[in-house]
DNA sequence: CCCTGATTCGC
DNA sequence: GCGAATCAGG
């Protein structure tokens, strides 16, 4: 497959709206996302609105100097969370996970989703006693391909990680 | 480790 | 022109 009109105008677009590289190999199909860096790189169309609506950078400041506001806080905040709850992840990754659906239903109310709410990028974890009324969906962002948040999958895939993860993106498809 | 885009360079 | 490999970064 090369890029056809068609392919790199559907290029143009998906990049314009801030999707990823990535995200957008994966629409194409047949392309791996240094593909889709490299064409857009040769289109000149590099440069747009930081921030994609979808996975990672929440901010990037590029700023030289410190705001130098308050005291830091504590959290170190050791790497970009790209995720959706940064001192959550954290704090998954020093303290002992819980019962997966028992303990923690700490999800924000306007998180949750109900079988309804759900969609591709909604994290199918349950919450609750299936059935019954204080059952739901933890509805978090999630993390790429999986059917779980960044934080339920580390509970989901912990005991058995042998395997590894397709990583593949859609050329093999 | 997950991800992001940027760049290089052989094809 | 293309894109894998690599680099730099959150």
């Amino acid at each position: 497959m090369s890029w056809t009109d068609e392919r790199v105008e559907l290029l143009k677009k998906l990049w314009g709206d801030g999707l990823s590289a990535s995200q957008i190999a994966g629409e194409l199909g047949e392309v791996t996302r240094n593909a889709v860096i490299g064409k857009v790189h040769r289109l000149g169309l590099s440069g747009r609105a930081k921030t994609a609506p979808t996975a990672a950078r929440p901010r990037k400041p590029m700023r030289e100097a410190e705001p130098r506001r308050d005291e830091r806080p504590q959290r170190p905040m050791t790497h970009g969370n790209t995720a959706l709850a940064p001192s959550l992840e954290q704090m998954v990754q020093e303290a002992p996970a819980p019962a997966p659906q028992s303990a923690d239903n700490v999800v924000p109310m306007g998180q949750r989703c109900t079988i309804m709410n759900l969609t591709e990028s909604t994290c199918r974890w349950p919450m609750g006693e299936p059935g019954t009324d204080g059952f739901y969906f933890c509805g978090g962002k999630t993390k790429q391909g999986l059917p779980y948040c960044a934080h339920h999958a580390r509970i989901a895939y912990q005991p058995v990680q042998d395997r590894r993860r397709d990583r593949r993106l859609a050329y093999l498809a």
